[in-house]
DNA sequence: CGTCTACTTGAAGTGAGTCAATAATGGTGG
DNA sequence: CCACCATTATTGACTCACTTCAAGTAGACG
């Protein structure tokens, strides 16, 4: 079919993602596109390396890595089906991209792509819509790194798989974590001890039910929108919005 | 002269920000734009309102504010001379806009400004590559929010301000802070005290020399620097990076 | 079935937040 | 021009959430 591009658009009143190209783009796309797979772990492109590609992502999940000076990484940004990824600036590119699960994209061809934008401006809008919809997210990311705490940022996060509708990959409610507990931890600014603690409190307040390392499934999604609000912060509170939740287990004691 | 945009291109190899904007563009777009000034404190727009126009700032500084749930304001960005302010999102402003000091801004109708995008591929890609710079620095306050230190949160902060022209007034290398503590606190994720505190212990260890409230000069760019790189964050391990400096003086007194 | 890696859990340390008091600024009117 | 007051900033003592360090445990894979 062609490439996929899916944000909320800036005009018109939908505040749901959509797919923003027509099937004209996405045929007039493909013509300069060629599919490319990876596999987990592989790199997409270094930071700092020439700026040749970007890609359109079809299935599969990437982490965009930005290494800080001291040797810790920070998780930039997680890349899904209909996403662009392939961030660059002065002709390089601005972080490391990497396939978190197998992963197939579209390879686009930044100076082909240029050309194509530059004749037609109702295209490039789209991708200019793409790129104000990143920068919302990474500003509501902005904000949750530097104000919530740990619990309403692995809420926030979960909220956010929640939201992917690849994630829903099985029958039932339950939903994939395709990403490694580290890859969340450099993601939401945690320690790895900090994530596992976060959703194991989740998982004994019966917010969440954990199904082994990559799954999971919302038992209580009223808790979650509100630890997501920010009403509370520590787990005597949440325990204060879970209706009727056995007191006698988790707790110490 | 007509609206003015700075950015780092996306091709080309300087990495500095420059006009985006040919002259013919500029008087292009003077053409729909209007002027319009706004006093300290008061708002350009408000969250959730219909997005009509586009600013474009002359001079003076804006914040972009985002009230979470609790009560608490993040200031999700500042914006200086040459930026572009208006985010919105289906139709709607994303986040409240406020003047820090005296404003004065090109209004761009956005009804206006799309049907010249729509016409102008080339006006469109500077508008393209504006937004992919503010994604960039956001992507990059985001890593700061979530992993650095105060310490280290207000020594970037500060390099962000002397990186600034407009905060440059003086004819000496004092750099201007035009905004109070608490947008310092809502803008790096702190709070004013903690802000106050590692702008005073810059000062103490001789890093900076803060001349009244809104107004400081770098003593020790390089220290700055190191700080800024991560390599330390406890006044301890600063105090070693500061060749020469008289611990007699400062400290009250 | 065993080994390796990824994850969980616990105890102790620490950096930033909170609360509260003091000090500097800046604007206003005597 | 100076005294006053409201606002904004600084400083200190204490608390707590998250990190760090150190075991333990469970999945994944050969």
């Amino acid at each position: 079919m062609g490439p996929s591009i899916y944000a909320i658009p800036l005009s018109g009143s939908s505040t749901m993602p959509r797919q923003l190209l027509t099937v004209d783009e996405r045929r007039k796309l493909a013509l300069i596109a060629s599919i490319r797979r990876f596999s987990p772990g592989e790199f997409l492109f270094h930071e700092g390396e020439p700026a040749t590609v970007i890609f359109n992502i079809i299935a599969g999940v990437a982490k965009s890595v930005s290494s800080l000076e001291d040797g810790r990484q920070a998780v930039v940004a997680f890349f899904f089906s209909h996403d662009l990824v392939g961030m660059f600036e002065a002709s390089r590119y601005a972080q490391s991209t990497q396939a978190v699960t197998a992963l197939t994209a579209y390879c686009l061809p930044i100076d082909a792509l240029e050309r194509m934008l530059r004749h037609d401006p109702n295209l490039q809008l789209h991708f200019l819509c793409k790129v104000s919809h990143e920068l919302r997210a990474a500003q509501h990311q902005a904000i949750a790194l530097g104000r919530y705490g740990a619990l309403q940022k692995i809420g926030l996060f979960l909220d956010f798989l929640d939201r992917h509708p690849d994630m829903h990959t099985d029958d039932d409610d339950r939903i994939t974590i395709p990403m490694d507990r580290a890859d969340i931890a450099d993601h939401v600014g945690l320690t790895i001890e900090s994530v596992s603690r976060m959703l194991q409190q989740l998982h004994r307040t019966g917010v969440i039910q954990l199904d082994g390392r990559h799954r999971f499934r919302i038992i209580n999604r009223c808790a979650l929108n509100r630890l997501i609000s920010g009403a509370m912060a520590t787990d005597a509170t949440l325990d204060a919005f879970i209706p009727e939740h056995n007191h006698s287990n988790g707790h110490t004691s």
